[in-house]
DNA sequence: GGTGCCTGTTACTTGCGGTAACACCAGTCT
DNA sequence: AGACTGGTGTTACCGCAAGTAACAGGCACC
């Protein structure tokens, strides 16, 4: 008896939760990350102290936001780098499954690469090391893992998996995210230019005019 | 007359200023990038409309203080970047310098990658493709500039260069942001698991069980 | 019919960014 | 001397957002 009728509670509740969360999504993706509780509770028809009742505080709402969105784009890239091809094609795929998302929303975009507004005055010693988004650590781990799986790193493979997933990752934000602001060339194009980058162009370039030492 | 006297006044002006960016500068790393304009005032022994008549905004005073630390970070790298050096080292020697940079002072580091905390509600449209901290603009840019002017990439040169500069710089940070959360390893041992991904050794590596294709 | 319990409200506190209005203290001009 | 000006400093306030009581109805359950 207590179950079924718990549960029950617990499945409106969910769903309240779900509808809360669509509002907060569309007053995110309306007025940017700085909307206010009141704004979202408005949209969503009701008043703050119930927001606060199902998320905690405002961190607690941002972050279930952000786990939707995050898993809906790890979804997408986790196909692309699992896909039977050719490693620099799987590279290619990637990335443009990547730049293609965040052209496509770059709201969502932007909102998913917030510094999640928290780490509150009270935290002493302050925080260091965890201002990326939640994201880019999970886009790097995820990748991280992807290579260490897939590829022959000999002794010592693992960490250098790690660090070349968070590499990756970052060089991949850090592109896209200027390619949005200037888009000076086309997806295509960035996409390959990333991918030469990573495919060792860099060190493989010539000298321009003389020697290295100058 | 008239020059003179306004001169003494503009030196005392900006005496003030640097005594004003100094107490900002000790209480952002005491307390982190949230630290109020009231402490800010309080530990320069002031009160807050003088931090706003010389900064106007809470905004402009975290301008100020960015673009000295900046600068200095900048002025190291340029100096690592411009050693007359094999390619190879140069890009290991600017990896540790920015590294150590990061190792040395966190919290400068931490404040410097806050996204300006600007971007008023009022910012219709809200700005897309500015959320990146000014420094990784200025590292991008910087570095775009050395490898175009050092390296021959052919036809597109010069768009590749800044694809690269953006990219690599991106790496470099999302790599010591995941770096000074874990610390997995050494300082040297990432500046070479770095320098190895830019070197190809990505492309270059063996599959691990079968064909591409699994 | 009382007893919890969830949902919802209004009304409040606290703290921050930012500003208006006033006060003091040089020198300067007449 | 005495009014005028410009910079430095103050107190006291506004508006707004996060977060929190405290209270009010609906609905099951004993």
């Amino acid at each position: 008896m207590d179950t079924t009728q718990r549960t029950d509670q617990q499945r409106s509740a969910d769903r309240r939760r779900r509808e809360l969360l669509e509002a907060a999504d569309r007053v995110v993706l309306r007025d940017g990350p700085h909307a206010s509780m009141n704004a979202i509770a408005a949209e969503a028809g009701i008043t703050k102290p119930i927001l606060y009742r199902h998320f905690g505080d405002k961190g607690g709402l941002y972050a279930a936001l952000a786990k939707r969105h995050t898993d809906a784009l790890l979804d997408s890239l986790r196909a692309a780098l699992d896909a039977p091809a050719d490693r620099r094609e799987r590279v290619e795929a990637t990335l443009d499954t990547y730049l293609a998302a965040i052209e496509a929303r770059p709201q969502v975009y932007r909102f998913l690469m917030h510094p999640a507004e928290g780490s509150q005055p009270g935290d002493q010693g302050f925080d260091v090391g965890k201002h990326s988004a939640p994201l880019l650590r999970r886009m790097g781990e995820e990748l991280a893992q992807v290579i260490e799986e897939r590829l022959d790193l000999g002794p010592g493979g693992q960490q250098l998996a790690r660090v070349w997933g968070h590499g990756i990752v970052g060089m991949m934000h850090a592109a896209g995210d200027w390619w949005l602001g200037e888009r000076p060339c086309s997806r295509a194009e960035l996409v390959r230019s990333l991918a030469d980058l990573l495919w060792g162009r860099l060190a493989a370039a010539g000298d321009r005019v003389g020697g290295p030492g100058f």
